[in-house]
DNA sequence: CCAGCGGCATTTTTT
DNA sequence: ATGCCGCTGG
């Protein structure tokens, strides 16, 4: 290997060169699963400043996680000669980019800096009580119709206009409601980060073209995945006059799963349509999987009319055969799938962290797990709750949030009441019909005159104490040099800690106890590490700001020898040498889905989790075992399941096993079943 | 009327 | 396991 800057380049096939290389304008590139998208991404990023002379600064990488924008910075940094410039790169997610322009052009959009964001669960309780529903269903469809409207660029009055029955209409009229309030409390919500600024750029020309200097070559990761918002977003930044687009967008449109949250691969036609010298470059070789592994993958995938037409293939042997198991329940297959590891892993000398179970809906993983513990076998769960999604998590940043932002009503209901200080429903509601009374937060209202007369010294006492003490870490912020001494005054000051002994159990109480700690001193590291420490106040801001867009980023101390398991949509784009994917069967995979949800076609339902069928396949590096029960448990009755459409779809030949009822094995001859396992021959 | 308990269903997920 | 709805008893 040369030690040459070119260096970076070895090892890469000709369509990678030439994705990596083509610098004459936009430029496409349809990553099949496992053709090593990220390496080109990365070292197209080393090149761009090594060789062809951009300043860090002036290159931006999206993405849709922060642990992808984690891992791609991390990665390029090892492939440039001066590490450090990649931290001049924005390598972040569509939100944090919206956050970072929302937070510098604020005021063009008559919206403070200090503005704050509200997270999911903020955001129904405003359109619980807009709606003045308590049907939780009812509130979380509104939600979820109201975010499609936002990623879809339509705004209120549109979706009034087409609204095809009287639900959707009340929605639309909600949803009117609903970005007034946001903008009373001067706060937007996930997916205002990314609308805001493309009302911007649209409207202003002179922002748009300082961001268009500032960001001069966009890499767009996932591409498949982006909402029409944020492929507005895209063009905006890289089509100005005089000007050629230069970015690269990296996607596969046989892995969009993500329909249902307004992804579109329209976005893929439409970039041939919007740039008509957009260069597509196929990387079609495979380098993840086996022959037979990708042979079924592409057979499966055959079936889905084709955007791009496009093959994987694989210098890797023919491999083992795929492996496709019928189970009489759910119970039974987890049973079994737990055994069937076992033996492979002591068969194959392999570890437990070269496997996964994968499946479609977190409810599977329940059987799964139990099975796993009773066979004694290490594993962890993928996704969960996040660390900043925990109630004693938002209970802080609630008081952070207030106290950058005085408007933000969410954070200051949270904020006072909990804990507990005397304030409660009814005080509540009265200052709330008093603020709306006079347009003002319900902060401001605290001090109006003419509260008294609406309010008992009883009730209006503690809600007076609670605004001074406010205020008062708000100077506190703004005088001290740090966010540290500020977080211990006030966790004193509201004794945290005795709240959480007043109304958990010890043993809850201690767990949520020391997640505050880890949160605060984490905090704390973040908000001392910070670069200007000419504001303080901006450096609390920003921990809010960025706390709000965190969700699963953390030092996951794993990395215990454990089998992963996830579900089909959060395993993509992880790798493991041997995969089990459960629960194939009609109903599941392809879901049925909600009889009476916004239908588009059935068609391009089956397709979407066609595409899911693809990615779980494809995660496979090795082994593959598919496994399907005749009976589930649902509810209380056992219920019978076909197996599933796509099972057929992956055109099996012989040497794929397919053993029977009678094969499967029981606690009873599970011993000579294991020896059978383990003396079945191989293929290659 | 409200609280507490018991029965039942449960897509996918990020920011 | 969890959370949600509905029913019952105080």
């Amino acid at each position: 290997m040369s030690s040459s800057p070119n260096h970076t380049l070895h090892g890469l096939n000709a369509p990678q060169r030439e994705a990596i290389h083509y610098m004459d304008g936009p430029c496409l590139v349809l990553a099949g699963a496992g053709s090593g998208k990220t390496r080109v991404i990365t070292t197209k990023i080393a090149q761009l400043i090594e060789q062809y002379g951009y300043d860090a600064r002036n290159i931006a990488a999206l993405t849709f996680t922060n642990k992808a924008a984690l891992e791609m910075q991390e990665r390029i940094a090892k492939l440039l000669q001066q590490p450090k410039q990649a931290k001049q790169l924005t390598v972040s997610t569509f939100h944090s980019l919206g956050v970072k322009i929302l937070r510098q052009e604020a005021k063009e959009l008559g919206l403070k800096d200090r503005f704050s964001i509200m997270d999911s669960d903020d955001c129904f309780s405003i359109v619980q009580d807009l709606a003045i529903t308590t049907d939780k269903q009812l509130i979380r469809r509104i939600q979820t119709a109201m975010s499609l409207w936002k990623n879809g660029m339509v705004d209120p009055d549109t979706a009034l206009k087409q609204a095809k029955d009287e639900d959707e209409a009340q929605a639309a009229r909600i949803y009117r409601n609903y970005v007034a309030t946001l903008s009373a409390y001067q706060a937007v919500d996930f997916d205002d980060l990314i609308r805001l600024p493309v009302e911007l750029f649209r409207n202003n020309e002179a922002v748009r073209d300082k961001w268009q200097r500032r960001l001069r070559y966009l890499l767009v990761d996932e591409y498949q995945d982006t909402n029409t918002c944020q492929y507005e977003l895209v063009k905006l930044l890289v089509t100005g006059v005089g000007k050629k687009p230069m970015f690269t967008a990296v996607g596969d449109d046989d892995q969009a799963i993500y329909a249902w949250r307004g992804a579109t691969i329209e976005n893929l036609k439409q970039l041939q349509t919007d740039f008509p010298d957009l260069n597509i470059i196929k990387l079609e070789q495979n380098y993840r999987s086996s022959t037979r592994i990708l042979q079924a993958a592409n057979a499966v995938i055959g079936n889905n009319p084709k955007l791009f037409e496009k093959s994987l293939w694989s210098e890797h042997g023919l491999g083992d055969p795929i492996k496709v198991v019928a189970m009489p329940d759910d119970e039974q297959e987890a049973e079994q799938v737990a055994i069937m590891l076992s033996a492979h892993k002591f068969e194959r000398r392999a570890k437990f962290s070269d496997y996964a179970i994968l499946y479609r809906g977190n409810h599977q993983a329940r059987v799964i797990e139990q099975a796993l513990r009773r066979e004694r076998i290490p594993y962890t769960i993928s996704g969960g709750q996040s660390f900043f999604d925990r109630a004693e998590i938002k209970d802080i940043i609630a008081y952070l949030r207030l106290i950058a932002n005085q408007d933000d009503d969410p954070a200051f209901i949270r904020a006072v009441t909990t804990p507990k200080r005397g304030v409660g429903q009814a005080t509540l509601e009265t200052l709330g019909a008093f603020a709306g009374q006079w347009q003002c937060s319900l902060f401001e209202a605290v001090f109006k005159g003419g509260l008294e007369a609406k309010l008992a010294d009883r009730q209006l006492t503690p809600l007076r104490e609670f605004c001074n003490f406010i205020n008062n870490l708000e100077a506190h912020a703004h005088r001290e040099g740090h966010a540290a001494s500020l977080l211990d005054d006030m966790m004193k000051e509201i004794n945290y800690e005795g709240y959480l002994y007043d109304a958990f159990d010890e043993r809850q109480a201690q767990g949520k106890w020391q997640n505050v700690i880890d949160f605060t001193t984490w905090l704390k590291e973040k908000g001392s590490g910070g670069k200007d420490g000419s504001d303080d106040h901006r450096s609390l801001l920003d921990l809010t700001q960025m706390v709000a867009l965190m969700s699963m980023l953390e030092g996951k101390d794993e990395e215990p020898d454990a089998v992963r398991m996830s579900t089909l949509h959060a395993a993509k784009g992880l790798e493991y040498p041997h995969v089990f994917l459960v629960g194939v069967e009609e109903g599941i995979l392809p879901h049925k889905g909600d009889p009476d949800a916004p239908v588009d076609t059935l068609a391009a339902r089956i397709e979407e989790e066609r595409r899911l069928m693809y990615v779980g396949i494809t995660r496979a590096q090795r082994s593959l075992h598919v496994t399907w029960c005749k009976k589930r448990k649902r509810a209380r009755e056992h219920v019978h399941c076909d197996v599933s459409r796509f099972i057929k779809e992956m055109k099996l030949d012989e040497g794929d096993a397919v053993p029977t009822e009678e094969e499967t094995i029981t606690p009873q001859n599970r011993l000579a079943n294991l020896k059978a396992l383990l003396q079945k021959p191989k293929a290659a």
